[in-house]
DNA sequence: CTGAAAGCGCTTACAG
DNA sequence: CTGAAAGCGCTTACAG
């Protein structure tokens, strides 16, 4: 009944929350100097500093972040919108991966990731402009980098801190992080022409996305110094396309002895293709994909593959959004210093029994030790 | 140089951002009242409102959420804390997809979800505390159920809303949603039985979690029920436990003549560790996993599977946390309707080749049609 | 180094 | 139906 009690009544806020006012009364101090004190700003004497952090553990304070945002503080939120249906989002290894790499860094700082999934590149757009007159977030991820992706322009315009996953270039004034698509590319080039092919084939995803035009190009001009014969197909999204694209090379006068496919899932599709139509896999025709998983890991015989991990492409990407935060407005930032990009992951080739020339596939066998061909 | 100018002025808060004063002052009103116009509350006029709104979309304004929560209204955001390092999350299927279908329902409903991954039950609980405490999140989803699991009472202590998602059962005074793993168990040990199968094993993962109890449980009563031998394997998380029990269950001497795994890993693993030593899949042993993936699709020969769409179970978490969250402090809320729970959703049995008594399959082919055996 | 005050943008009683 | 005010919990100048 007594409502003097200390200890029977947790704070005096809404819910009887505590507040830094509880914690000023107690510690004779007024709410301007708690505040100093929590904050680890300069303004209050040590002593005091002390007596009030020990009061608030007490009490168990936990600061308003919605005071704290109100008042002019970051809201220790960073956002990014995804323009693809969830169907695609969820069958997609990379996104899940990447996601957990964000997480970790961003809830080790104490930051959130707000996600949002939106219909079209407008819609997302639209996101950015709300959260930033909400004041939702303190910065944005923008990832599936376009070309001349008019995403970039939007937000160099909004001033909201922006890291761009994918380049290198075409993210304007806004920094960034990216794999090097054109050395990975490169990397398989070389390793499948050790291995002897001369004839290549790459069968490429979607083509709006500017990694798939990095690596067309540098497809390309690799094979071009190396003196190797390089076909392009672009296949577009899912696995069909990969199936066509696998039957019609085929079906060529000249058939590619070894052949590239944008993802996991475009390689399994087409190696079943190969395998239906009778060619063995490394022996007739070797098989790589840019995208390592758990697909290219498990199948029969297990595929050749670009590894990136996702994860760590989500931490470094968190890791430097959060600089860009912390760093934003400090100086006026030159857009050459503001554009800065940083490799985030070094692609690494992994070599699997679909590429190598000395393979003997067992019957009904996997991972036996093979005999040199 | 003239500040009059309308259009010239965004808006009169920090960074020139619109508020509600801005409103109120074009529409010669208070604040107050375009607050109840905005949130479509009873207190003005119709055409009072009209005129405010057109007004709030003419200065495109948009609501503070800092402001908002700190004057009581909810936040609009959900929880969601994992107590699993980011590497084993990331290379999860069911994570992606359940937090894809998750965002989908969220933001459609202007929701936003918020995850952080942390080292232990303890932190997770702590973090449940901290939220609440901060106010940061209108209620949280609860994933990973265990048995005699410590977050439940912590969050009935706690009274913010929950969801569990798990069950059925052990979720306390709870509301919950769960795929009900005793069915899906029936579905997989009653199609083998008519596939002519009579000595079935079951390799479980990790025994902590309720669904894999839940599983061994009903495992045991079916093969009972229908006369049938069944042994179970604990294997623990991973594909080496897998391989592991694979080799001991082959090493019997009367061993199995089909295999149900607990997750699709551990189906890929178990299942080339069979074909290693000979048997053949599904003429001389039938395998099948209780997790649908990619990997069990494309697998050759394409292994057999319980479905539950990860992105259709994260749909329907959503939904009810919403419900949750808007009945809250609705009724005095009895622990019985409080604890009401829900089957998210049908688990269905994906039947391939893997277990079909049937199949033959043809050499280096997949899904070419088969000549009854 | 400390105190008293204003303000962030909204919502919610409380009078008229 | 409308207006004026207080308050949410914090931070940030601004005086002493």
């Amino acid at each position: 009944m007594t409502t003097s009690k200390q200890g029977r009544q947790p704070g005096s806020g809404r819910g009887q929350r505590v507040t830094i006012a509880d914690i000023a009364r107690r510690a004779g101090v007024t709410p301007a100097a708690v505040s100093l004190a929590v904050n680890g700003r300069p303004g209050v004497s040590d002593a005091t500093r002390e007596r009030i952090m020990t009061i608030a553990e007490e009490l168990r304070w936990e600061p308003s972040p919605s005071a704290r945002a109100l008042a002019g503080a970051p809201v220790l939120t960073v956002g990014m919108v995804l323009a693809r249906p969830a169907e695609v989002l969820g069958t997609e290894a990379f996104f899940g991966a990447f996601v957990a790499g964000l997480q970790e860094v961003l809830s080790r700082r104490d930051y959130s990731l707000q996600m949002k999934i939106v219909e079209s590149t407008d819609a997302e757009i639209d996101t950015f402009r709300r959260w930033f007159a909400q004041r939702r977030v303190d910065g944005v991820v923008v990832v599936d980098l376009r070309q001349d992706d008019p995403r970039i322009p939007a937000l160099e315009d909004l001033r909201l801190p922006a890291l761009v996953v994918g380049g290198p270039g075409h993210h304007g004034a806004l920094p960034a992080v990216y794999v090097d698509d054109a050395h990975a590319t490169r990397l398989l080039v070389d390793h499948l022409a050790e291995q002897g092919h001369r004839r290549l084939a790459r069968v490429a995803g979607d083509g709006e996305l500017l990694h798939t035009l990095q690596r067309d190009r540098a497809f390309e001009e690799r094979c071009a110094e190396l003196g190797l014969a390089g076909v392009s197909q672009v296949a577009g999204f899912g696995t069909r396309g990969a199936e066509i694209a696998a039957a019609e090379l085929l079906a060529r006068p000249e058939p590619p002895t070894a052949i590239i496919f944008d993802s996991d899932e475009m390689a399994l599709a087409g190696a079943h293709v190969l395998e239906q139509s009778g060619s063995r896999i490394p022996q007739d025709v070797a098989v790589a994909s840019f995208e390592d998983s758990a697909l290219t890991r498990t199948h029969r015989p297990p595929i050749t593959a670009i590894g990136r991990s996702a994860i760590e492409y989500g931490r470094v990407a968190a890791t430097r959004l959060l600089e860009v935060i912390e760093t934003a407005g400090t100086r006026p930032s030159t857009p050459e210093a503001a554009a800065e990009e940083a490799r985030a992951i070094e692609p690494v080739l992994v070599v699997r029994e679909s590429t190598r020339a000395d393979a003997v596939r067992p019957p009904a066998s996997g991972d036996a030790p093979a005999a040199a061909g």
